[in-house]
DNA sequence: TTCTGAATTGCAAAACTATTGCATTTGCAA
DNA sequence: TTGCAAATGCAATAGTTTTGCAATTCAGAA
């Protein structure tokens, strides 16, 4: 069984080929994809089977919306214990500026920050612009 | 001389209806401002001349964006030394889930992080979500 | 103060982005 | 194999941002 199959097992989500092919992008990236990414990939799918798809991955805790600085919504695989109760995307997220693609840097967690008094923190995001390894050196 | 008038000679912009209420605007509320607010406050002034506005803002440093957790650009007043150049936003932000406003923590650092091998930054976006000061206490 | 050119604005239209309704199709469990 | 809820495609709508162009306005020079 594949591990797009398995996911959607998982997650009581019924096998169709776009689930399928989104699935498969997203684990061959291994990086968060947009919309339009999606939509220039899965060329026999409509538009909105996608929008619909990527908001019921993220229902399901499949997946985690990311912001990038450009106003543009991209999507990343949860990488651990997400689920439809509990949402924790808790790491540093970094935008290559050259490539445009982003990433999740899983390994890094957002450092805990004071707060002033009387505020309360729920949820925080941590975005890193610059070049990315892949660009790095690879010239423009 | 107003603050706003001034803040435009500063940069060498003409003064415009336009310009001194979103300036009056951004110097009163004292956060970040979205479109959308400003088009409900300036009644008189189109829509695309708002968007031009805060382009031209932004590009002689006198404003910066901020993307808040709902991918929704606003815009905040740069409290120091940016301009055309040189454009400096390294505080963290803060989106109230309750009041939909967001400040900036002038006064709060974004910490340094040390990234993987291979990449590196040229600016860092901290947002914290959660609840303000003013509506702590205050119910929902 | 008046004049003039460049900057700024308003309006219309276009380009994107995202959502909704509904009829049809599909996946899956009984 | 069949039935039905879930998922999809299509059309239409809603919302956001950009672009082109003609008309207006600002600010410095005369």
């Amino acid at each position: 069984m594949t591990r797009a199959l398995q996911i959607l097992k998982d997650a009581g989500l019924r096998k169709t080929p776009c689930r399928l092919q989104m699935l498969d992008l997203l684990l061959q990236e291994g990086r968060a994809i947009s919309h339009s990414e999606f939509e220039l990939h899965l060329e026999a799918i409509d538009r909105v089977t996608i929008y619909r798809t990527l908001h019921t991955f993220e229902r399901k805790g499949l997946l985690h919306k990311v912001i990038d600085g450009q106003n543009q919504s991209k999507f990343a695989l949860c990488s651990h214990s997400c689920d439809e109760k509990e949402h924790r995307d808790e790491h540093i997220h970094f935008h290559c500026e050259n490539c445009d693609k982003t990433r999740c840097l899983d390994e890094l967690g957002i450092p805990e920050i004071v707060l002033p008094v009387g505020y309360s923190a729920h949820r925080a995001n941590y975005m890193i612009e610059g070049i990315c390894a892949e660009c790095v050196g690879a010239g423009t």
